[in-house]
DNA sequence: ACGGGCGATATGTCTATACATAAACTCAGC
DNA sequence: GCTGAGTTTATGTATAGACATATCGCCCGT
């Protein structure tokens, strides 16, 4: 029996909506675990009477929140929780500032050009001798300090950085705009401060610090290593989303 | 001039993943900035001689990452980079540990049942009074503390968290299954570990910690408010994440 | 038993078309 | 000048059909 002629009543809305719903409410509630090979969009739209473009979209925008996975000639499946998975979209921490309407300020620290060392090699995760840039910067809110930066910059995979200048351009906000990436990944951790970030902080030692370690990667090939620390107490990260309404 | 006959070269693949990237790289590069409005389908769909369909699974799927706003008879507009967004899916930290192939342990600390006093009420953001559930427990992993919860749980909006047994199945665990949620904030902080943290998470009174506040809503009402701490130097929240290839 | 080829099948993409809907704009009437 | 009704317009949803493409599984020949 179809379902089409239901379509009037609920208030959810449209069609595809009601079917993507329906899919997401049976894996977030497990009724369809992990695994479970969801029926084929031939069978949803059968059941809901409706043409397949319909069904593929509703399918396509569960896949592109990566709560199904797409296999050709397979089917469709419920993909494991994504545990842990923190998603951070911190393009720039300069903007980051404004956005809070507040005063920004920048400090190079100190930025080396070398060959890179065997621990260089290590963070970035490039395997041959390479050219880095290792740079430690300083940003402020307001003459506040808001984190210090700490970053290595694959010169081989980034020529162009060594004519940027990170005197004046902060060079998280350089690469942004400059070095097109394809994959990222955060690492989130809590520090207490030691002597040098005390220092670069204005805090206490011992004061607990926010670290977020990033690396970035184009096509499997590292660019850029940094590591951020915040004064832990006056900083959080704040995300709210919805559950795809 | 149409650039279709240019659709048999490029490595791209398909052509709305060509008009997508096209897009998507003159938003990040900054050559469309926050507020630029993008063409309307109709020109785009001249410009690459291709239907309005496939436009709009380009759009669409922009719209769904949140880089564009789509507004009727307005158009598409680039969107303000959202500073600062952190999206965590932990769903259910039993299963993350599992996950982790180690063995998950649950220890119910405290439960209480009891009307909101005005710090509850507070901390879940309702205004009239109302009934909580209080529950602090700990997470263990291969019987090593893992996290200690505390969590307040509104019993107008979840009647049903009466009738649980918190003291076989962890709260998280039990509302994941049980309540369908909307909306979710998270904020991540980091602290020292105090008397209590130390003693709960068998670390060192001093020790940094990772907090994570989670309050979910269904509807705009609030469901539950919870604060997970994690020993900060062995636990970490890490993410990997394309730029939508 | 093993591997290559091939057909069946489910998803992936695309088109042309149609109608719905929300919002911005126009303009008449007060 | 202001208000409200009607028009225009861009997006939103849905359809039927077509062809592409990856791959699972079967069968056949060695």
């Amino acid at each position: 029996m179809s379902l089409a002629e239901d379509r009037t009543k609920p208030g959810a809305g449209t069609l595809y909506k009601t079917i993507r719903q329906d899919i997401e409410r049976r894996i977030l509630t497990g009724e369809w675990p992990p695994g479970h090979r969801i029926p084929f969009e031939h069978e949803i739209m059968e059941h809901y009477g409706c043409s397949r473009m319909t069904v593929n979209k509703a399918l396509s925008e569960l896949a592109q929140a990566d709560l199904i996975e797409r296999r050709r000639r397979a089917g469709s499946f419920v993909r494991r929780p994504q545990f842990l998975s923190a998603v951070l979209k911190i393009p720039d921490i300069r903007a980051e500032i404004g956005a809070l309407g507040r005063a920004y300020g920048y400090e190079l620290i100190s930025s080396v050009r070398r060959a890179a060392n065997a621990s260089d090699r290590e963070r970035l995760g490039v395997k041959k001798p390479c050219k880095v840039i290792a740079i430690r910067c300083r940003h402020s809110a307001d003459n506040v300090p808001f984190a210090i930066e700490d970053r290595l910059i694959d010169l081989d995979a980034v020529p162009d950085a060594a004519k940027a200048n990170f005197k004046i351009d902060p060079p998280g906000s350089w690469l942004l705009h400059h070095v097109p990436w394809t994959e990222a990944e955060h690492a989130i951790s809590a520090i207490v401060a030691d002597d040098a970030i005390a220092d670069g902080l204005h805090i206490a030692v011992g004061a607990p610090c926010l670290v977020i370690e990033r690396h970035t990667w184009r096509q499997g090939q590292p660019l850029t290593a940094v590591r951020l620390v915040y004064p832990g107490e006056q900083h959080r990260l704040v995300a709210r989303f919805r559950g795809s309404e």
